[in-house]
DNA sequence: GTCTATAAAGTGATAGAC
DNA sequence: GTCTATCACTTTATAGAC
């Protein structure tokens, strides 16, 4: 192994074990499943981090970046608000048929927050992370449609949110495809039932 | 600790390890810890039960079986479908707040089963009990109310049980009551849209 | 039938040779 | 700076004394 900065080393085993986890899940992610799927010895991962706990929390850092620019992309204008709606979810599910372990990583990755002292600050900025993703998604979705969200957007936010979260955790545990698709057709539904279109000496 | 019957022990071993999870997660349930709760020496364990994976198939199948019971007792028919609906989200909420780490622990079981070969079936399972329960809450809901749903129930069925978790992972995630409040008030709303009144001669 | 004692395999983390 | 070898500990599971 050529000789690699420290944080060279550190961007390396944070993809790693973001591999690791996706495969196999979070508890599998042991320091020797990390550095063997990096192709380093056992030896460089102290070298580089000083705990497990340390790496997991710049494992959630990352797949936070990835995750936002990943959906921001997805935005398919469409005639109206619904079928905006409607596609935006049909991309992201997508996403997730096309790597489940992706998405099963990221609640994982939350629950190990959730149970862990020392990480208790992140689920908090996992969520304002989606709710402001969230936020610009509607916004640009509502613009594009020419309509504006009848009630508070952070609010429409945590409602997509959970609606997202709640549709992700129902396929991945029956991998209902087409049940997922009526939800998905019904979320979009009640969410633009949200919008009122906006007049044009507002626009 | 006096002579008991198989059975009686690995009953004991299921209480036990829920409790476990519930106050310290999934990972922390070793059979260490499960045996030490029960109050029993560590070789009972494997008296009594053949394997770890073994005993957390039956502490699934036992919060399965609580959680239906739990859930159907807090129907409060309301005036309208709406207030039904609402008052529906506020007791489960409850229950959730007093009691987080047993929500999460019913998440963190999903997950573990998404990970585990020999208890891959359980995840379809968990969730065909939720859609059950959640179709005869809605059932008799609109029926209390006079109404009924516009759309096919077990659709309506699965977007409740997906806004229920989507609504638990934010709450356990930021604490915040006060936006689960307002989720749980659109939630409601977008719901009850999904309702028409009933004629009366067919009601 | 019950439990102490221990095996066998895994884990995070480091010392010390190169 | 790099990595082999190992420590100290925890885990599941079982053998064997009573």
């Amino acid at each position: 192994m050529a000789r690699l900065s420290s944080a060279q080393r550190r961007t390396e085993l944070v993809q790693a074990a973001l591999r690791v986890i996706d495969r196999k899940g979070v508890h599998a992610a042991t320091t020797r499943a990390i550095v063997a799927e990096a192709g380093m010895p056992l030896a460089s991962f102290h070298y580089a981090v000083s705990s497990r706990d340390e790496l997991i929390r710049d494992v959630i850092a990352a797949v936070l970046d990835n995750e936002r620019t990943a959906t921001l992309g997805s935005l398919r204008p469409g005639s109206d608000i619904r079928s905006t709606l409607r596609s935006g979810f049909q991309a992201y599910f997508d996403l997730l048929v096309s790597a489940p372990g992706h998405e099963q990583a990221l609640f994982e990755l939350l629950h190990y927050s959730l149970r862990t002292e020392e990480l208790a600050d992140l689920p908090g900025a996992q969520y304002a992370g989606y709710r402001a993703t969230a936020s610009e998604l509607l916004h640009a979705a509502a613009d594009h449609a020419g309509v504006h969200w009848a009630v508070p957007i952070d609010d429409v936010s945590r409602l997509l949110i959970a609606l997202t979260d709640g549709l992700t955790l129902g396929w991945l545990a029956d991998r209902d495809s087409e049940a997922a698709a009526r939800t998905m057709d019904l979320a979009a539904d009640v969410i633009a039932a949200l919008a009122r279109s906006t007049p044009p000496e507002l626009a």
